[in-house]
RNA sequence: GGCGCGGUACCCAAGCGGCUAAGGGAGAGGUCUGCAAAACCUUUAUUCGUCGGUUCGAGUCCGACCCGCGCCUCCA
């Protein structure tokens, strides 16, 4: 049974779909006038992670992201920029749908941007209109907060206890109650303006999310995800739009992952102390390092970004990889299937068992960890049989399903096809390379093979100064060597680009 | 002011009423090795921000206090 905190209830709940068997997703998606930085990524992450395990769990994933694509930021930035809003944001668009990739987050089946969406956007608002939740005033569009009790619900607050806003568009537009929020905002000079059945205009920054979840995920749906910050007001006034128009609950499960802080401190854009996804692997991280820091804390705790816990990331998956890899290599073994099949059990379902609490990672990692610790003596004494080897390396393959964390191909500055980690490949000492696996999904070109086997040779001739100068010339190309009883391993890794 | 989150070893981080307080990183010693790396073994919290209380029993519940942080119409 997956249980998942709901931000409705502040309560750790029981999952059930409406439909079974089919999980309808939102998650807020990235308003486009910059480059999405890691704090962002910290979310959609998460989010993957959600969805990975959700889909691990049986699910049909239904999944929509919207991509906002007007609002005062993007406005202000086409603007000084000279542009139309279609050309300013589409860099942005492509470069988050790039960083998408590279963390290895599954695509969504929706990116539904808001430009495409305002008809769908004034058919709720003409809802609004009629139902008496919306009022008119100079040319703009307000909902009535006093006029939905459930307001406050999701965020827990009272209307006395908001402090009114001395930001955003409070001088700007003439409102009822200075709670009220714009659905649609009266043209004005420099901004883009739609004609539609409700007057000339632009919608307000809420509405898209109701119009486009409601379009793609029908009106009531099962989770909706985003920051913690997200919770007020945009979440609640999304409830409000959406159930005041509909009349039937808007969503099921609300998920929200707490912030990124550099250094203890908070990130974001305004402050300008920000990461993105190029800055740190132009620091010679690989993505599923990043990955895999982003994923290890607890989406509920808050995440504090430094390259020293990044550190810490990279060598905890580099145990993994080196575990994988070392199970790659296994050829015979006394320790047959029978013996580490109840191992491989009950790693699976302690890993299973920890993310369905809330997606409890802390947990599932440890599972990992602990199958490794105890199978690592075995595997060091060549204990282990290459079927047993192989079952292992198949729990990772499907564990891999939910984190996304092991080798495959990376981004290099250039994007191509650049190197692997972790991946590893024998050859006899003093000999030629024997072994070359077939599954192996990359083979080393043959000359940097022939430099490998040079330096064996050196070290069986005993010319240890020339063997280390060949190892230390490989590894500045980026290729790790390191000898085992009989054979030498190569490693590709990833080196800081310059 | 209102609402909310967190303080567990050198660092990160589970545990939230009951076996000797998970796991990762880092450090120290050892095994293996030409060396290095990886791996393995050993080691690192009589104690969970502080002080009281409840209980047979408390990081775990209650109260107060001390720190750090978030939200209260830009924000993932």
């Amino acid at each position: 049974m997956i249980r998942f905190h709901n931000t409705l209830s502040g309560k750790v709940e029981a999952f059930e779909p409406v439909a079974p068997g089919l999980v309808k997703l939102y998650t807020c998606g990235p308003t486009v006038y910059d480059f999405p930085h890691i704090g962002n990524w910290r979310a959609y992450v998460f989010e993957d992670l959600l969805k990975r395990f959700l889909i691990f769990s049986g699910y049909k994933v239904t999944h929509v992201m919207n991509l906002t694509d007007v609002d005062d930021k993007t406005i202000r930035g086409a603007k000084a920029k000279g542009v139309g809003l279609e050309e300013y944001t589409r860099p942005f668009i492509e470069a988050f749908k790039k960083d998408l990739e590279t963390l290895n987050i599954l695509p969504a089946d929706h990116y539904p941007r808001a430009t495409g969406h305002i008809q769908e956007m004034v058919d709720i608002i003409k809802v609004l209109l009629e139902k008496g939740f919306a009022y008119k005033k100079d040319g703009s569009i307000y909902f009535a907060i006093a006029k939905f009790p459930a307001y406050g619900r999701l965020s827990k607050f009272n209307l006395e206890d908001l402090r009114p806003g001395s930001r955003g568009d409070a001088d700007e537009y003439e409102k009822e109650s200075v709670h009220d929020f714009a659905l649609w905002k009266a043209p004005k000079e420099g901004e883009p303006v739609w004609e539609t059945e409700i007057g000339p205009g632009r919608p307000g920054w809420h509405i898209e999310c109701s119009a486009m979840s409601s379009k793609y995920l029908g009106r009531t749906f099962d989770i909706h995800c985003g920051g913690v910050d997200n919770i007020f007001p945009h979440h609640e006034n999304e409830i409000a739009q959406s159930e005041a128009a509909s009349g039937v609950k808007f969503v099921n499960f609300w998920l929200h992952c707490h912030h990124l802080v550099v250094d203890g401190e908070k990130m974001a854009k305004s402050k300008g102390n920000f990461y993105t996804l190029e800055d740190i692997l132009s620091k010679g991280y690989d993505p599923r390092e990043v990955r895999f820091l982003l994923l290890s804390t607890h989406y509920r705790k808050m995440l504090n970004f430094t390259f020293e816990a990044l550190e810490q990331a990279k060598a905890a998956r580099q145990r993994i990889g080196n575990f994988l890899g070392e199970l790659k290599d296994v050829t015979n073994g006394t320790a047959e299937t029978a013996e580490v099949l109840p191992l491989i059990e009950t790693a699976r379902e302690g890993f299973v068992t920890g993310l369905e609490d809330d997606l409890n990672i802390s947990e599932s990692m440890a599972v990992i960890f602990s199958l490794i610790k105890s199978l690592n003596p075995l595997l060091s004494r060549g204990e282990v049989s290459k079927s047993a080897a192989q079952k292992v390396l198949d729990l990772f393959s499907s564990l891999d399903e939910v984190l996304a964390i092991k080798p495959s191909p990376i981004r290099s500055a250039s994007g191509k096809i650049a190197a692997l980690t972790g991946v590893s490949a024998t050859g006899a000492v003093g000999t030629v390379v024997k072994k070359q696996p077939s599954d192996m999904p990359n083979r080393l070109d043959s000359e940097i093979q022939e430099r490998i086997e040079a330096r064996q040779k050196a070290r069986a001739d005993k010319d240890f100064a020339l063997a280390d100068a060949i190892r230390k010339e490989l590894l500045a190309e980026g290729i790790l060597l390191e000898d085992t009883k009989d054979s030498v391993r190569w490693k590709k890794i990833v080196l800081p680009r310059t």
